[in-house]
DNA sequence: GTGTGATCCACCCATATGGGTAATGGCGCA
DNA sequence: TGCGCCATTACCCATATGGGTGGATCACAC
């Protein structure tokens, strides 16, 4: 098949007017795409955007009033069948995992050239993630188990077992160690984990992949 | 700074044979790069590889014996300096998260061209993670929340509260309501999320992105 | 205007859990 | 050989938890 010509629609939120500008320029003047609309604020984008429902939002992180995490929460809800790119100056850790939490499909920093960021539209109108390498590495990395604090081998199985909400006789049964033993194992994990809780335990076991 | 002409030196595990001889002859053709070995099972793999230390390893997942996942495990214990690239025709999501979670840096399909291995390996070579962008996708929308299984927002609040390890009076007290209540509440939860127990609870919620 | 669901509260009861303390034997390392 | 860590078990006790049942109010929809 031969690709159709079809135009991508989309918007942009950015509170700084020249890079506005040059992204609504951008998306006017090249074949295939088409600027829906700009906006400086969230909350400007949030009462317009979903009457314009473009395939694709530009996001700027750092907005006045509600920041592009917060704006994107809210238009995921409105239009769910949008796809959105943080474009951003901010790299940290933090910013990538709530941007992409929050729904974001795509996450670009503002070095990128505009051949960059218009293939990015792309990708994701096409049913991909917009992600550099090193991005990806912080994604990929966040999968593989963190250090684990000295946990035995015991221990780690019964922590296993306690992320699958198995009580002490069930746990017990399954090792083949009287419930006594199991409690042992179980005091050992929560004083190596700072918790004193199963819930606790298992909150760390799964968040930090200790599992 | 100029390119350093520094070569990347990188193995292969592979059961086919051509694919295998195929991958070796590109490594070894193009500047830049190194084959420093190749190897038809992960067992062989894993006895030789940690003494050849190679920057980059492209792995099967798909091998005789020990799997090319279980092989990453293996090896990332023994050289986890090095890093992993699946080059499978798996493209479900379960290959592509356990390779991942395994320690894998990149996941590419087998109709990958050549150049875009070579690419791969210079990619995570360079620290990145060589994902295709509908790999990425999977990775990213597992960041996203899952549809949940109609809790109130009462109940969400609570349930968030659950995965903090807080016990009946703590909820209480924060929310201003009596133990009895969050009692309910929590009763709710478990039976919308098909659980009896406060782990149970907290592993869906963490699992799923409930919270 | 009746029903449904969310939120709130109470009481009973059996069991599970967490904390404290103590003891045994094995195994590796100094 | 002694010290430390691990795995194992035991016992006591206060509290937390889960299940069952029942009832209140309020809002919103049919």
């Amino acid at each position: 098949m031969h690709a159709l010509p079809k135009v991508i629609t989309a918007a942009v939120v950015e509170d700084d007017r020249g890079s506005r500008e040059a992204l609504v320029a951008a998306l006017s003047a090249v074949d295939g795409f088409h600027c829906s609309g700009a906006f400086a604020s969230g909350e400007e984008a949030v009462v317009q955007l979903p009457e314009l429902l473009p395939d694709v939002v530009l996001m700027d992180i750092q907005l006045p009033g509600w920041n592009g995490i917060e704006t994107i929460q809210r238009l995921k809800e409105k239009m769910p069948g949008s796809d959105f790119i943080m474009l951003t100056v901010l790299d940290d850790e933090e910013s990538v995992f709530r941007s992409l939490c929050a729904g974001a499909s795509g996450y670009l920093l503002k070095h990128a050239s505009v051949m960059e960021i218009l293939e990015a539209i792309r990708v994701v109108h096409e049913g991909g993630a917009a992600i550099t390498p090193d991005i990806a590495r912080l994604v990929v990395r966040s999968f593989q188990p963190q250090s684990t604090p000295g946990l035995s081998h015991r221990e780690s199985e019964v922590l296993g077992r306690l992320c699958e909400g198995e009580n002490y006789r069930s746990i017990a049964e399954a090792l083949f160690i009287s419930t006594n033993t199991v409690k042992a194992h179980i005091k050992g994990i929560y004083g190596k984990l700072h918790v004193n809780t199963r819930a606790g335990a298992v909150k760390r076991a799964l968040r930090d992949r200790l599992v």
